[in-house]
RNA sequence: GGAGAGUUGGCAGAGCGGUCGAAUGCGACAGUCUUGAAAACUGUUAUCCCUGCAAGGGGAUCGGGGGUUCGAAUCCCUCACUCUCCGCCA
Protein backbone atom coordinates (compact mmCIF):
# COMPACT_ATOMS: atom_id res chain seq x y z
CA UNK A 1 0.00 0.00 0.00
CA UNK A 2 1.22 3.75 -0.57
CA UNK A 3 1.04 6.68 1.63
CA UNK A 4 -2.26 8.55 0.58
CA UNK A 5 -0.25 11.77 1.76
CA UNK A 6 2.51 10.70 -1.12
CA UNK A 7 0.15 10.31 -3.56
CA UNK A 8 -1.51 13.92 -2.73
CA UNK A 9 1.85 15.39 -2.76
CA UNK A 10 3.46 13.42 -5.65
CA UNK A 11 0.67 12.72 -7.97
CA UNK A 12 2.61 12.99 -11.04
CA UNK A 13 4.79 10.53 -9.89
CA UNK A 14 2.31 8.03 -9.08
CA UNK A 15 0.82 8.37 -11.97
CA UNK A 16 3.82 7.95 -14.17
CA UNK A 17 4.55 4.81 -12.04
CA UNK A 18 1.30 3.07 -12.89
CA UNK A 19 1.86 3.65 -16.00
CA UNK A 20 5.10 2.15 -16.30
CA UNK A 21 3.07 -1.27 -14.65
CA UNK A 22 0.39 -0.73 -17.01
CA UNK A 23 -2.10 -0.33 -14.64
CA UNK A 24 -4.67 2.78 -14.74
CA UNK A 25 -6.50 3.90 -11.41
CA UNK A 26 -7.78 6.31 -11.43
CA UNK A 27 -5.83 8.91 -8.72
CA UNK A 28 -8.81 12.06 -9.04
CA UNK A 29 -11.00 9.59 -7.20
CA UNK A 30 -8.34 8.64 -5.18
CA UNK A 31 -7.32 11.73 -4.27
CA UNK A 32 -11.20 13.18 -3.83
CA UNK A 33 -11.97 10.40 -1.55
CA UNK A 34 -9.27 10.88 0.33
CA UNK A 35 -9.77 14.89 1.04
CA UNK A 36 -13.57 13.44 1.54
CA UNK A 37 -12.67 11.17 3.90
CA UNK A 38 -11.13 13.48 5.96
CA UNK A 39 -13.30 16.07 5.57
CA UNK A 40 -15.98 13.98 6.91
CA UNK A 41 -13.86 12.81 9.54
CA UNK A 42 -13.30 16.28 10.94
CA UNK A 43 -16.96 16.43 11.05
CA UNK A 44 -17.24 13.49 13.01
CA UNK A 45 -14.96 14.54 15.10
CA UNK A 46 -16.58 18.12 15.97
CA UNK A 47 -19.86 16.59 16.81
CA UNK A 48 -18.19 13.75 18.90
CA UNK A 49 -16.57 16.53 20.75
CA UNK A 50 -19.62 18.24 21.47
CA UNK A 51 -21.32 15.05 22.85
CA UNK A 52 -18.30 14.03 24.97
CA UNK A 53 -18.54 17.16 26.64
CA UNK A 54 -22.51 17.43 27.29
CA UNK A 55 -21.71 13.22 28.71
CA UNK A 56 -19.53 14.08 31.15
CA UNK A 57 -22.32 13.62 33.95
CA UNK A 58 -26.15 13.48 34.15
CA UNK A 59 -27.80 15.96 31.62
CA UNK A 60 -30.64 18.11 31.37
CA UNK A 61 -33.63 16.73 29.72
CA UNK A 62 -33.56 19.38 27.08
CA UNK A 63 -30.14 18.68 26.61
CA UNK A 64 -30.57 14.94 26.30
CA UNK A 65 -33.28 15.80 23.34
CA UNK A 66 -30.18 17.59 21.82
CA UNK A 67 -28.20 14.74 22.23
CA UNK A 68 -30.12 12.35 20.45
CA UNK A 69 -30.85 14.78 17.43
CA UNK A 70 -26.87 15.31 17.55
CA UNK A 71 -26.43 11.21 18.01
CA UNK A 72 -28.88 10.79 15.01
CA UNK A 73 -26.96 12.77 13.09
CA UNK A 74 -23.55 10.99 13.87
CA UNK A 75 -25.02 7.61 12.99
CA UNK A 76 -25.74 9.08 9.26
CA UNK A 77 -22.35 11.26 9.21
CA UNK A 78 -20.41 7.53 10.19
CA UNK A 79 -22.45 5.63 7.70
CA UNK A 80 -20.88 7.82 4.90
CA UNK A 81 -17.57 7.70 6.40
CA UNK A 82 -17.60 4.05 6.05
CA UNK A 83 -18.43 3.84 2.58
CA UNK A 84 -16.20 6.76 1.86
CA UNK A 85 -13.43 4.77 3.31
CA UNK A 86 -14.01 1.49 1.40
CA UNK A 87 -14.38 3.21 -1.80
CA UNK A 88 -10.57 4.67 -1.20
CA UNK A 89 -9.48 1.80 0.28
CA UNK A 90 -10.36 -0.38 -2.69
CA UNK A 91 -8.79 1.60 -4.70
CA UNK A 92 -5.63 2.34 -2.22
CA UNK A 93 -5.34 -1.54 -2.58
CA UNK A 94 -5.21 -1.99 -6.24
CA UNK A 95 -1.98 0.88 -6.03
CA UNK A 96 1.07 -1.22 -7.13
CA UNK A 97 4.01 -0.44 -5.09
CA UNK A 98 6.65 2.56 -6.86
CA UNK A 99 9.53 1.58 -8.66
CA UNK A 100 12.76 1.27 -7.36
CA UNK A 101 15.23 3.80 -8.96
CA UNK A 102 17.06 0.96 -11.43
CA UNK A 103 13.98 -0.78 -12.30
CA UNK A 104 13.80 -1.10 -15.69
CA UNK A 105 10.77 0.68 -17.30
CA UNK A 106 9.00 -1.95 -19.87
CA UNK A 107 5.50 -3.03 -20.45
CA UNK A 108 5.94 -7.32 -20.69
CA UNK A 109 8.74 -10.11 -19.49
CA UNK A 110 10.20 -9.06 -23.11
CA UNK A 111 11.66 -5.87 -21.51
CA UNK A 112 13.18 -7.73 -18.64
CA UNK A 113 17.27 -6.72 -18.40
CA UNK A 114 19.49 -9.93 -18.07
CA UNK A 115 22.47 -8.16 -16.12
CA UNK A 116 24.94 -11.37 -15.64
CA UNK A 117 25.00 -14.73 -17.38
CA UNK A 118 27.14 -17.50 -14.98
CA UNK A 119 28.15 -20.72 -16.63
CA UNK A 120 28.08 -22.21 -20.01
CA UNK A 121 24.89 -23.64 -21.91
CA UNK A 122 25.28 -27.21 -21.89
CA UNK A 123 26.02 -28.77 -24.63
CA UNK A 124 26.12 -32.75 -25.86
CA UNK A 125 27.41 -34.69 -28.21
CA UNK A 126 24.23 -36.94 -27.96
CA UNK A 127 20.39 -36.09 -28.42
CA UNK A 128 19.58 -34.75 -25.54
CA UNK A 129 16.25 -35.68 -23.54
CA UNK A 130 14.09 -33.37 -21.14
CA UNK A 131 13.20 -33.87 -17.66
CA UNK A 132 9.68 -36.04 -18.83
CA UNK A 133 11.69 -38.41 -20.57
CA UNK A 134 14.30 -39.08 -18.24
CA UNK A 135 11.94 -38.73 -15.70
CA UNK A 136 10.11 -41.45 -17.21
CA UNK A 137 12.82 -43.78 -18.25
CA UNK A 138 14.42 -44.07 -15.04
CA UNK A 139 11.20 -44.21 -13.18
CA UNK A 140 11.61 -40.87 -11.28
CA UNK A 141 8.07 -39.32 -12.00
CA UNK A 142 4.51 -40.55 -12.44
CA UNK A 143 2.05 -37.63 -13.98
CA UNK A 144 -0.57 -39.67 -14.79
CA UNK A 145 -0.37 -41.12 -11.39
CA UNK A 146 -0.56 -37.67 -10.04
CA UNK A 147 -3.36 -36.89 -12.59
CA UNK A 148 -5.60 -39.87 -11.90
CA UNK A 149 -5.64 -38.84 -8.29
CA UNK A 150 -5.87 -34.99 -8.16
CA UNK A 151 -6.45 -33.99 -11.46
CA UNK A 152 -4.07 -32.22 -13.95
CA UNK A 153 -0.48 -30.75 -12.68
CA UNK A 154 -0.38 -33.13 -9.95
CA UNK A 155 2.51 -35.20 -10.01
CA UNK A 156 4.39 -38.29 -7.85
CA UNK A 157 7.76 -37.86 -7.72
CA UNK A 158 9.69 -41.37 -7.01
CA UNK A 159 12.85 -43.37 -5.80
CA UNK A 160 16.17 -41.13 -6.05
CA UNK A 161 14.63 -38.04 -7.63
CA UNK A 162 13.32 -38.12 -3.76
CA UNK A 163 16.23 -38.25 -2.50
CA UNK A 164 17.47 -35.99 -4.70
CA UNK A 165 15.37 -33.35 -3.18
CA UNK A 166 15.82 -34.27 0.19
CA UNK A 167 20.06 -33.73 -0.26
CA UNK A 168 18.84 -30.60 -1.90
CA UNK A 169 17.39 -29.93 0.83
CA UNK A 170 19.74 -30.24 3.45
CA UNK A 171 22.56 -28.44 1.31
CA UNK A 172 20.04 -25.23 1.08
CA UNK A 173 19.34 -25.74 4.87
CA UNK A 174 22.61 -25.91 5.54
CA UNK A 175 24.03 -22.69 3.24
CA UNK A 176 20.85 -20.50 4.70
CA UNK A 177 21.56 -21.53 8.23
CA UNK A 178 25.68 -20.53 7.83
CA UNK A 179 24.34 -17.37 6.76
CA UNK A 180 22.62 -16.40 9.62
CA UNK A 181 18.57 -16.95 8.63
CA UNK A 182 16.89 -18.38 11.42
CA UNK A 183 14.56 -21.70 10.52
CA UNK A 184 11.22 -21.58 10.81
CA UNK A 185 8.23 -24.29 10.18
CA UNK A 186 4.98 -22.89 9.97
CA UNK A 187 1.42 -22.45 9.23
CA UNK A 188 0.28 -23.64 5.73
CA UNK A 189 -3.58 -22.33 5.66
CA UNK A 190 -3.80 -18.54 6.70
CA UNK A 191 -6.17 -16.09 6.76
CA UNK A 192 -7.75 -13.78 4.40
CA UNK A 193 -6.15 -11.15 6.49
CA UNK A 194 -2.75 -12.40 5.78
CA UNK A 195 -3.05 -12.41 2.18
CA UNK A 196 -3.98 -8.83 2.06
CA UNK A 197 -1.17 -7.87 4.51
CA UNK A 198 1.33 -9.40 2.22
CA UNK A 199 -0.51 -8.10 -1.10
CA UNK A 200 -1.48 -10.95 -2.64
CA UNK A 201 -5.20 -9.97 -2.57
CA UNK A 202 -6.72 -8.14 -4.23
CA UNK A 203 -4.16 -8.56 -6.91
CA UNK A 204 -3.48 -12.58 -7.32
CA UNK A 205 -6.46 -13.59 -5.62
CA UNK A 206 -7.34 -16.38 -8.54
CA UNK A 207 -4.02 -18.18 -7.96
CA UNK A 208 -4.89 -18.90 -4.61
CA UNK A 209 -6.79 -21.59 -2.77
CA UNK A 210 -9.45 -21.44 -0.65
CA UNK A 211 -10.47 -24.28 2.03
CA UNK A 212 -14.05 -24.96 3.16
CA UNK A 213 -15.52 -21.24 1.91
CA UNK A 214 -18.45 -20.36 4.35
CA UNK A 215 -16.97 -22.47 7.24
CA UNK A 216 -13.21 -22.05 7.75
CA UNK A 217 -12.31 -19.73 5.05
CA UNK A 218 -9.09 -20.20 5.39
CA UNK A 219 -5.96 -19.83 2.25
CA UNK A 220 -3.07 -22.40 1.18
CA UNK A 221 -0.13 -20.33 1.06
CA UNK A 222 1.65 -20.00 -2.28
CA UNK A 223 4.49 -19.12 -0.86
CA UNK A 224 6.23 -19.74 2.78
CA UNK A 225 6.25 -15.57 2.54
CA UNK A 226 2.93 -15.33 3.40
CA UNK A 227 3.53 -16.48 7.17
CA UNK A 228 7.26 -15.55 7.31
CA UNK A 229 6.56 -11.92 6.56
CA UNK A 230 2.81 -11.66 9.10
CA UNK A 231 4.98 -13.43 11.88
CA UNK A 232 5.76 -9.48 12.62
CA UNK A 233 2.51 -8.14 12.17
CA UNK A 234 1.55 -5.17 13.94
CA UNK A 235 5.18 -5.67 15.99
CA UNK A 236 7.57 -2.98 16.71
CA UNK A 237 10.84 -4.58 16.29
CA UNK A 238 14.61 -3.51 17.37
CA UNK A 239 16.12 -3.64 13.78
CA UNK A 240 19.84 -3.04 15.10
CA UNK A 241 20.29 -6.00 12.88
CA UNK A 242 18.39 -7.02 9.87
CA UNK A 243 15.37 -9.72 10.79
CA UNK A 244 16.26 -13.17 8.16
CA UNK A 245 13.59 -16.01 8.39
CA UNK A 246 13.67 -18.88 5.93
CA UNK A 247 11.38 -22.12 5.65
CA UNK A 248 10.53 -25.24 3.74
CA UNK A 249 7.03 -25.19 2.35
CA UNK A 250 4.67 -26.83 -0.18
CA UNK A 251 3.60 -23.79 -2.48
CA UNK A 252 -0.27 -24.37 -3.79
CA UNK A 253 -1.39 -22.67 -7.16
CA UNK A 254 -4.45 -22.59 -9.26
CA UNK A 255 -2.29 -21.51 -11.95
CA UNK A 256 -5.58 -20.40 -13.41
CA UNK A 257 -4.03 -17.77 -16.05
CA UNK A 258 -1.78 -20.65 -17.51
CA UNK A 259 -4.22 -23.18 -19.55
CA UNK A 260 -1.94 -24.78 -21.78
CA UNK A 261 1.41 -23.44 -20.58
CA UNK A 262 4.24 -25.83 -19.55
CA UNK A 263 1.64 -28.89 -19.54
CA UNK A 264 3.76 -31.48 -20.07
CA UNK A 265 6.53 -32.73 -16.80
CA UNK A 266 6.49 -30.83 -13.82
CA UNK A 267 7.80 -27.74 -14.43
CA UNK A 268 4.55 -25.88 -13.41
CA UNK A 269 2.31 -27.37 -10.91
CA UNK A 270 -0.50 -27.21 -8.69
CA UNK A 271 1.87 -27.86 -5.71
CA UNK A 272 5.99 -28.12 -5.52
CA UNK A 273 7.85 -27.75 -2.50
CA UNK A 274 9.94 -24.53 -1.99
CA UNK A 275 12.53 -23.01 -0.07
CA UNK A 276 11.95 -19.61 0.87
CA UNK A 277 13.63 -16.36 3.06
CA UNK A 278 12.59 -13.16 4.34
CA UNK A 279 14.35 -10.24 5.91
CA UNK A 280 13.03 -7.04 7.38
CA UNK A 281 15.10 -4.23 7.83
CA UNK A 282 15.30 -0.52 7.87
CA UNK A 283 14.51 1.64 5.00
CA UNK A 284 18.40 2.48 4.48
CA UNK A 285 19.27 -0.82 4.54
CA UNK A 286 17.19 -2.49 2.29
CA UNK A 287 19.10 -2.03 -0.65
CA UNK A 288 22.66 -3.95 0.35
CA UNK A 289 19.56 -6.74 1.93
CA UNK A 290 18.15 -7.45 -1.69
CA UNK A 291 21.62 -7.77 -2.78
CA UNK A 292 22.87 -10.17 0.21
CA UNK A 293 19.50 -11.93 -1.29
CA UNK A 294 20.47 -12.14 -4.52
CA UNK A 295 24.06 -13.37 -4.02
CA UNK A 296 23.01 -15.99 -1.73
CA UNK A 297 20.72 -17.56 -4.54
CA UNK A 298 24.02 -17.01 -6.72
CA UNK A 299 26.18 -18.97 -4.77
CA UNK A 300 23.77 -21.88 -4.11
CA UNK A 301 23.82 -22.39 -7.62
CA UNK A 302 27.34 -21.71 -8.57
CA UNK A 303 27.83 -24.87 -6.34
CA UNK A 304 25.55 -26.53 -7.80
CA UNK A 305 27.48 -25.63 -11.20
CA UNK A 306 24.37 -25.29 -12.95
CA UNK A 307 24.19 -22.39 -15.96
CA UNK A 308 22.21 -19.20 -14.98
CA UNK A 309 21.44 -15.84 -15.43
CA UNK A 310 20.42 -12.88 -13.61
CA UNK A 311 17.28 -10.83 -14.39
CA UNK A 312 16.25 -7.58 -13.49
CA UNK A 313 11.91 -7.75 -13.39
CA UNK A 314 10.97 -4.65 -15.64
CA UNK A 315 8.23 -2.93 -14.34
CA UNK A 316 5.45 -4.99 -16.46
CA UNK A 317 6.86 -7.50 -15.18
CA UNK A 318 6.69 -6.85 -11.31
CA UNK A 319 3.35 -7.57 -9.61
CA UNK A 320 1.94 -5.04 -7.20
CA UNK A 321 4.19 -5.42 -4.31
CA UNK A 322 8.20 -5.76 -5.33
CA UNK A 323 9.92 -2.14 -6.14
CA UNK A 324 12.45 -4.19 -7.62
CA UNK A 325 12.89 -7.64 -8.21
CA UNK A 326 16.04 -9.74 -9.43
CA UNK A 327 15.01 -13.53 -11.04
CA UNK A 328 17.60 -16.45 -11.21
CA UNK A 329 16.55 -18.11 -14.51
CA UNK A 330 18.49 -21.57 -15.04
CA UNK A 331 19.75 -23.03 -18.91
CA UNK A 332 17.23 -25.92 -19.13
CA UNK A 333 18.47 -28.24 -21.96
CA UNK A 334 15.46 -29.98 -22.31
CA UNK A 335 13.26 -26.62 -22.93
CA UNK A 336 16.10 -24.99 -24.95
CA UNK A 337 15.57 -21.91 -22.72
CA UNK A 338 16.28 -20.22 -19.38
CA UNK A 339 13.96 -20.66 -17.02
CA UNK A 340 12.68 -18.86 -13.76
CA UNK A 341 14.01 -20.82 -10.68
CA UNK A 342 13.91 -18.10 -7.92
CA UNK A 343 13.11 -14.81 -7.46
CA UNK A 344 14.01 -12.53 -4.82
CA UNK A 345 11.88 -9.05 -4.21
CA UNK A 346 12.38 -5.77 -2.06
CA UNK A 347 8.63 -5.15 -1.26
CA UNK A 348 10.05 -1.70 0.37
CA UNK A 349 7.27 -0.39 2.87
CA UNK A 350 4.35 -1.69 0.63
CA UNK A 351 3.97 -4.80 2.79
CA UNK A 352 4.76 -3.36 5.98
CA UNK A 353 2.47 -0.52 6.03
CA UNK A 354 -0.75 -3.08 5.17
CA UNK A 355 0.61 -5.47 8.25
CA UNK A 356 1.90 -2.59 10.43
CA UNK A 357 5.34 -3.64 10.95
CA UNK A 358 7.76 -0.69 12.66
CA UNK A 359 10.71 -0.27 13.92
CA UNK A 360 11.95 2.00 16.55
CA UNK A 361 14.79 4.21 16.10
CA UNK A 362 15.77 7.20 18.33
CA UNK A 363 12.43 7.10 20.51
CA UNK A 364 10.72 7.10 16.71
CA UNK A 365 8.52 4.32 15.00
CA UNK A 366 8.80 3.90 11.41
CA UNK A 367 7.68 1.47 8.55
CA UNK A 368 10.55 -1.08 8.12
CA UNK A 369 11.15 -2.60 4.80
CA UNK A 370 10.27 -6.09 3.87
CA UNK A 371 12.53 -8.35 1.36
CA UNK A 372 11.86 -12.15 -0.13
CA UNK A 373 13.32 -14.43 -1.60
CA UNK A 374 13.49 -18.01 -3.26
CA UNK A 375 16.30 -20.50 -1.60
CA UNK A 376 15.39 -23.20 -3.77
CA UNK A 377 12.53 -24.26 -5.35
CA UNK A 378 12.90 -27.71 -5.82
CA UNK A 379 11.29 -29.11 -8.65
CA UNK A 380 12.58 -26.63 -10.94
CA UNK A 381 16.21 -27.53 -9.37
CA UNK A 382 15.48 -30.90 -9.68
CA UNK A 383 14.84 -30.24 -13.79
CA UNK A 384 17.88 -28.35 -13.81
CA UNK A 385 19.95 -30.62 -12.67
CA UNK A 386 18.46 -33.67 -14.54
CA UNK A 387 18.66 -31.93 -17.89
CA UNK A 388 22.39 -30.38 -17.46
CA UNK A 389 23.44 -33.90 -15.73
CA UNK A 390 22.83 -35.95 -17.96
CA UNK A 391 24.74 -38.66 -20.09
CA UNK A 392 24.92 -40.52 -23.34
CA UNK A 393 23.52 -43.67 -21.56
CA UNK A 394 20.92 -41.89 -20.26
CA UNK A 395 21.70 -41.59 -16.52
CA UNK A 396 22.15 -38.59 -14.53
CA UNK A 397 24.97 -37.48 -12.76
CA UNK A 398 24.46 -35.98 -9.22
CA UNK A 399 26.14 -32.77 -8.46
CA UNK A 400 29.46 -32.49 -6.70
CA UNK A 401 28.19 -30.18 -3.44
CA UNK A 402 25.48 -32.68 -3.62
CA UNK A 403 27.14 -36.12 -3.58
CA UNK A 404 28.08 -35.91 0.60
CA UNK A 405 24.25 -35.76 1.06
CA UNK A 406 23.57 -38.86 -0.77
CA UNK A 407 24.93 -42.52 -1.08
CA UNK A 408 24.80 -42.63 -4.92
CA UNK A 409 26.53 -40.63 -6.97
CA UNK A 410 24.38 -40.94 -10.38
CA UNK A 411 21.27 -41.81 -11.19
CA UNK A 412 20.57 -44.86 -13.45
CA UNK A 413 18.72 -47.56 -15.13
C1' G B 1 -17.53 -32.33 18.64
C1' G B 2 -20.01 -31.01 23.77
C1' A B 3 -20.06 -27.85 28.55
C1' G B 4 -18.18 -23.71 31.11
C1' A B 5 -14.74 -19.38 32.38
C1' G B 6 -11.96 -15.45 30.57
C1' U B 7 -9.41 -11.28 27.23
C1' U B 8 -8.32 -4.00 30.88
C1' G B 9 -1.81 0.19 30.15
C1' G B 10 5.45 -2.93 29.79
C1' C B 11 3.63 -6.80 33.55
C1' A B 12 0.14 -8.01 37.66
C1' G B 13 -4.64 -6.46 38.75
C1' A B 14 -9.21 -3.15 40.26
C1' G B 15 -13.36 -1.14 37.88
C1' C B 16 -19.71 -3.98 36.43
C1' G B 17 -23.90 2.68 32.95
C1' G B 18 -21.90 9.19 33.86
C1' U B 19 -16.55 13.27 36.69
C1' C B 20 -12.58 6.47 33.74
C1' G B 21 -7.43 6.77 29.36
C1' A B 22 -8.74 4.16 33.57
C1' A B 23 -7.37 2.84 41.11
C1' U B 24 -3.34 0.12 43.17
C1' G B 25 1.19 -2.72 43.00
C1' C B 26 5.54 -4.08 40.24
C1' G B 27 8.80 -2.65 36.48
C1' A B 28 11.20 1.40 33.69
C1' C B 29 13.06 6.55 33.52
C1' A B 30 14.60 11.23 36.02
C1' G B 31 15.74 13.84 40.61
C1' U B 32 17.05 14.19 46.13
C1' C B 33 20.29 11.71 49.56
C1' U B 34 25.30 8.87 48.98
C1' U B 35 32.55 8.67 47.84
C1' G B 36 29.75 5.06 44.57
C1' A B 37 25.71 1.71 44.84
C1' A B 38 21.42 -0.18 47.41
C1' A B 39 17.36 1.43 50.34
C1' A B 40 14.11 5.51 51.12
C1' C B 41 11.61 9.74 49.26
C1' U B 42 9.77 12.93 44.98
C1' G B 43 8.28 13.19 40.05
C1' U B 44 7.52 11.07 35.09
C1' U B 45 5.89 6.81 32.53
C1' A B 46 0.43 3.80 26.43
C1' U B 47 -0.63 4.00 21.26
C1' C B 48 -2.73 5.94 16.81
C1' C B 49 -5.13 9.88 13.83
C1' C B 50 -6.42 15.15 12.65
C1' U B 51 -4.88 20.31 13.35
C1' G B 52 -0.86 23.89 14.55
C1' C B 53 5.84 26.87 13.22
C1' A B 54 5.33 25.87 18.25
C1' A B 55 2.87 25.93 22.83
C1' G B 56 -1.44 23.69 22.38
C1' G B 57 -6.32 21.90 20.81
C1' G B 58 -9.50 17.82 19.18
C1' G B 59 -10.74 12.60 18.21
C1' A B 60 -10.13 7.22 18.68
C1' U B 61 -8.42 2.99 21.46
C1' C B 62 -10.07 -1.39 27.97
C1' G B 63 -9.23 -8.54 22.24
C1' G B 64 -11.76 -7.16 16.76
C1' G B 65 -16.49 -5.68 14.62
C1' G B 66 -21.66 -4.31 15.26
C1' G B 67 -25.79 -2.74 18.49
C1' U B 68 -28.68 -0.57 22.91
C1' U B 69 -28.34 4.43 25.46
C1' C B 70 -28.42 11.45 26.01
C1' G B 71 -23.89 8.76 27.77
C1' A B 72 -20.48 2.08 27.32
C1' A B 73 -14.27 -0.69 29.85
C1' U B 74 -19.15 -1.63 32.18
C1' C B 75 -25.47 -4.03 28.96
C1' C B 76 -26.66 -7.05 24.21
C1' C B 77 -25.03 -9.61 19.53
C1' U B 78 -21.06 -11.51 16.74
C1' C B 79 -16.07 -12.98 15.46
C1' A B 80 -11.14 -14.21 17.10
C1' C B 81 -8.08 -15.93 20.81
C1' U B 82 -6.86 -18.08 25.84
C1' C B 83 -8.03 -21.40 29.87
C1' U B 84 -10.77 -25.67 32.42
C1' C B 85 -13.62 -30.25 31.96
C1' C B 86 -15.61 -34.28 28.71
C1' G B 87 -15.13 -36.81 23.94
C1' C B 88 -12.00 -37.96 19.71
C1' C B 89 -7.12 -38.20 17.78
C1' A B 90 -1.09 -38.44 14.91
Amino acid sequence: MIDPKFIKENKAKVLANNKSRGVSIDLDKLLRLYDQRNEQQAEIEQKRNTRNKNSKTKPTPEIIKAMKTLGEELNTLEMNLRVTEDELNDLLYQLPNMNWVDTPIGASDQDNKIIKTVGEMSEFDFMALDHIELGLRLDLIDVEKGTALSGNRFWYLKNQLVDLEMALINFAWKKMRQAGFLPMAVPHLVREKAMFGTGFFPAEINEIYKVNPGEDDLFLIGTAEVPLINYHADEVLDLSQPKKYFALTPAYRREAGSYGQDTKGILRGHQFDKIEMVIFCEPAQSESCHQEILSLEESIYQALELPYHVVNICTGDLGAVAAKKYDLEAWMPGQNKYREITSCTNATDYQARRLNIRYSKDGKKELCHTLNGTVMALGRTMIAIMENYQSKDGSIMIPKALQKYLDFKEIKK
